[in-house]
DNA sequence: GTACTCACG
DNA sequence: GACGTACGTGAGTACG
């Protein structure tokens, strides 16, 4: 393919590539044999990202990386102090710089050097033949040297700061087009490569006499013109140097180059070949990450001493101690482009914000803090509020010291958003929905949080504490220290700078940290797919979910309120009536006074605190016997609907949004379940007729309706499935109504004759069966005598023999393991399972659930995390999760389209990883408001 | 901060 | 033979 006009070639400027990645990083060194390879690592890293980031209508047709050779060039014959204050190459570099050609043929990307001159002289022949072949040619490389050659379809690229840089931009720094930039440089000159130009003169007036008298040329010349009287004898005094310091910046774009651009087409990279190198380098996360891209196993790379190892790659961790005192503050953009590049260099990078607040919908970012290895962090306060009394107007300026908000993030996002940049975040929700908020969409990410709960979910919580706490043996600062608690707490962005860093920066240590230490274990746990499947890609999907929120309608939930109020007045006249006193209805222990003391009624129980306890099933035995019980009854369940509901509800809805905006916990509950907070929108009523109505409130937006998915009888079918009862999956297949067609194998009651209160015991059996039956819960639940319970339990049992088996076998394997599994191969610990008492009751009724409720779990995240694709194009969003249903709003005439294809993501959210032997079905629904839509 | 109660799946 | 039990959650209120 001969090189021409839609053809695009890429340059790199490699030679730059490698100091900057050797600056960037720490010295790291190979394990085996403690070669230096830091600056390969963070080569290979960012030729790696410039690949990723070039695969769209623009990516390079043609390639090359080109090198410096050797120190002496043609320009050293002309002026031989050229250069000259250069700093001789670090001793721990020169044997890295082979290794970066062999990295660069590996990428199977064209390695140009030449004897004798600059890569900067080989790019400029590159980039002239290109131009003249009708092509395009990008230069990767924020060398102003190289910014002679910006025109005619060349322009420059800054890989670090993410900046196209075209003829405009050269004009920006040099204040004259590009043809006219070495004119610039021969006056001004240029301390770095020793260029000695006019002295006196900068880039601004050097741009300033070429734009007045044209060229260089004209103006050495016509010297004598020039009105300042110091400035004009220089030009006449220096008038060979500026001819001799324009030669050693001109570019020589006629190089003896031996190949052509055609031999630059770029070509895939050999597998085998660059994974074999990485191996040999023994660089672990890059040679993973690269595998996954290729979609290749990943070649193993043997653990050796660490001692020597360099830090990013080696499996046991060894950390410094950490060390509050060695965080930077970031204060200015130059130190912050110095992060940059290491986070850069290094491919991946820890990351924690500081807001205002806790709720993400509504905090103001403060602050942001960066790890790039342990205890290698800074923090960057944005926000900070000055103390009382500095500045003019007073608690409300910004604090000294800041570098602008605009700028920090306008210098972040390409890096939050870089695809081939790894951010490590702890509990990465927070953080992607305020950084979205700022309109930064952080990706690709890794969550500490997570990683914890794939491996040792049922073990201990997975907050940044606990897990600081234990894998790490370190404490970190409380934020009560900072915020104080209570009344008199203050927001982070009027804790002082100095305060806040140490606070901050340990944060993103702190991460950093957990995240090397969890790497290599998740792996070893057998978990790496869990996390990968079924945690992470569900923050994403989660963060968007609740930035959505549902819309709630404030006037029926105040209407409602009201009328509860009204209703309860009148509740509790009747029963300070009845009990003949006053008292407050809303305390069990008051009540239990008067019940069971007072009237005397039989049942009363006391709690660990001594005092009675009043449960709703005691109330209603009571009922029989007395008006008063059933009178609270009632009086209970208003006053649940009221704080709970209508009046807590209205709190939560958003100023800006009109919405309500709920926040899923992913690793809160211990079968891979979510748990809603803030409000809990997965617990709104619907049992009763009174608290359904509280449905109604939630809404869709005018010409939208509310869509609701829910899987029937989930958890039952996959019982059927794991446990492989063929009676029960036979009736699944056939659609018959389960718990009929239960009590009528259990109780030989032909289906036709079938009477509501036996189907209800048999739903009672199967729902008791999923929580780990015993008779004495099944018979509280059915209000049986005991005896009778259990002899359902054992007809059960007999009629389904396989549910017996399933039990035993799962309680079997979670002592012997400490833990159960998911048909997705999730796991949950049992750590109690083989305790004493009556602990290990529990244990194991939760070991008889948590695979039946986790793998229903597992195929709902399934479904969410497909949900998104599955959907794309059609008005509609998807807004709440309830364990085993979803919620959508969507245009009006899109809503059967929107079940259509919904119905088919979760109805086939198990496959193909796994095929059960039931059908799973889909129940849909649509309507103005929750309660019609359920 | 803990206990009790109750809303959901 | 006694003990204590349905599984998983979150939130509001009372009370010390």
């Amino acid at each position: 393919m001969a090189f021409g006009k839609g053809h695009h070639l890429h340059l790199v400027d490699g030679s730059a590539f490698i100091f900057r990645a050797y600056h960037a990083l720490p010295p790291l060194t190979r394990k085996s044999d403690g070669l230096p390879i830091g600056a390969v690592s963070g080569f290979c890293n960012m030729i790696h990202r410039m690949i990723e980031a070039n695969t769209g209508p623009d990516a390079p047709t043609h390639a090359a990386v080109v090198f410096d050779k050797g120190s002496h060039t043609f320009r050293n014959d002309m002026y031989d102090l050229y250069k000259a204050n250069r700093e001789a190459m670090p001793e721990d570099l020169r044997p890295q710089i082979p290794l970066t050609r062999e990295a660069t043929r590996a990428f199977n990307l064209a390695c140009l050097e030449l004897e004798n001159y600059e890569a900067d002289d080989i790019i400029a022949t590159l980039a002239r033949q290109a131009r003249e072949a009708g092509g395009r040619c990008t230069i990767i490389s924020s060398d102003k040297d190289l910014m002679q050659l910006v025109g005619g379809g060349v322009e420059m690229f800054d890989a670090m700061k993410n900046l196209r840089i075209d003829a405009d931009g050269v004009e920006e720094k040099f204040g004259v087009r590009p043809d006219r930039v070495v004119d610039v440089q021969a006056l001004a000159g240029d301390s770095v490569d020793n260029i000695p130009g006019a002295p006196g003169i900068g880039i601004k007036t050097a741009a300033l006499l070429i734009n007045e008298f044209g060229d260089l040329e004209t103006l050495l010349q016509r010297a004598d013109e020039v009105p300042q009287p110091k400035r004009r004898q220089t030009l006449i005094d220096f008038a060979e140097q500026i001819r001799l310091s324009k030669k050693l910046v001109t570019l020589d774009d006629r190089t003896p180059i031996d190949v052509t651009l055609d031999d630059l087409e770029v070509l895939e990279p050999d597998a085998q070949v660059l994974l074999e190198f990485l191996t040999k380098m023994e660089f672990r996360t890059l040679t993973k990450r690269i595998a996954d891209g290729l979609g290749v196993e990943a070649p193993a790379i043997p653990d050796t001493d660490p001692r020597g190892a360099e830090p990013a790659e080696s499996g046991a961790p060894q950390m410094p101690p950490i060390d509050r005192g060695a965080y930077e503050v970031v204060r200015d953009a130059q130190a912050l482009q110095v992060w940059i590049d290491r986070a850069l260099a290094r491919g991946e990078v820890a990351i924690d914000t500081e807001t205002t607040g806790l709720n993400e919908m509504t905090a103001d970012l403060v602050g942001i803090s960066l790890a790039t290895g342990p205890g290698v962090a800074c923090y960057i306060p944005l926000t900070h509020k000055a103390e009382a009394g500095e500045g003019l107007f007073g608690g409300d300026a910004l604090a000294e010291g800041q570098m602008g908000l605009d700028q920090a993030l306008a210098m972040l996002k390409p890096v939050l958003e870089d695809a081939s940049l790894l951010k490590i975040l702890q509990n990465a929700k927070y953080d992607v929905k305020v950084l979205a908020r700022y309109g930064i969409e952080v990706a690709p990410i890794d969550d500490t949080m997570l990683m914890s709960y794939a491996m040792n979910a049922g073990l201990h919580g997975h907050g940044m504490d606990a897990l600081a706490e234990r894998y790490l043996g370190h404490m970190p600062i409380p934020i009560k220290d900072l915020i104080g608690s209570g009344k008199s707490q203050i927001t982070f962005d009027r804790v002082k700078i100095e305060d806040a860093a140490p606070y901050a920066a340990e944060d993103a240590d702190v991460t950093w940290r957990l995240w090397q230490t969890f790497k290599p274990q998740l792996h070893r746990a057998r978990v790496t797919t869990v996390y990968e499947t079924l945690e992470r890609p569900l923050v994403p999907v989660l963060a968007r979910m609740e930035r959505a929120g549902i819309k709630v309608d404030r006037d029926v939930l105040s209407r409602m309120s009201n009328a509860f109020a009204q209703k309860m007045a009148g509740l509790e006249a009747e029963i300070h009536e009845l009990a003949g006193e006053a008292f407050n209805v809303g305390s069990p222990a008051q009540l239990g006074e008067i019940l069971f003391e007072k009237m005397g009624l039989p049942g009363g129980e006391k709690g660990k605190t001594g005092k009675y306890a009043t449960p709703a099933d005691v109330l209603e035995d009571l009922a029989t016997e007395h008006d008063l019980p059933g009178r609270v009854l009632d009086w209970r369940q208003l006053s649940k609907l009221k704080s709970t509901y209508t009046d807590a509800l209205q709190e939560h809805i958003n100023r800006d949004t009109g919405r309500v905006h709920t926040s899923y916990s992913i690793a809160g509950a211990n079968t891979g379940r979510l748990a809603s907070t803030d409000p809990n929108l997965q617990n709104i009523p619907i049992r009763t007729e009174e608290g359904r109505r509280i449905r109604e409130a939630f809404v869709a937006a005018p010409g939208r309706v509310l869509v609701s998915l829910d899987y029937s009888q989930i958890e039952l079918r996959i019982l059927a499935h794991i446990a492989g009862i063929d009676a029960l999956k036979q009736a699944f297949r056939e659609g018959q109504d389960i718990h009929a067609a239960t009590a009528s194998e259990m109780f030989g009651v032909p289906l036709d004759q079938m009477t509501s209160d036996v189907r209800r015991q048999a739903k009672a059996i199967n729902f008791g069966v999923i929580y780990g039956i015993s008779g004495f819960g099944l018979a509280r639940n059915l209000r049986i005598p005991r005896a009778e319970a259990q002899g359902f339990i054992d007809r059960y049992f007999e009629r389904f023999p396989g549910i017996k088996d399933y039990m035993e076998a799962t309680k079997a394997f979670a002592k012997q393991h400490g833990y159960v599994q998911t048909l997705f191969g999730r796991k949950i610990h049992t750590p109690e399972i083989n305790a004493k008492g009556p602990g290990a009751g529990f244990a194991y009724r939760a070991a008889i659930n948590a695979p039946i409720q986790g793998t229903a779990a597992d195929i709902i995240r399934r479904a969410m995390i497909r949900m998104e694709a599955a959907i794309d194009g059609l008005p509609a969003t998807m807004l709440l999760q309830v364990h085993d249903e979803l919620l959508f709003e969507v245009d009006e005439g899109a809503a059967d389209t929107l079940i259509a294809r919904a119905r088919d993501v979760m109805e086939g959210a198990a496959h193909p990883a796994v095929h059960l032997d039931v059908p799973i079905v889909v129940d849909a629904g649509q309507g103005a408001n929750w309660a019609e839509a359920h």
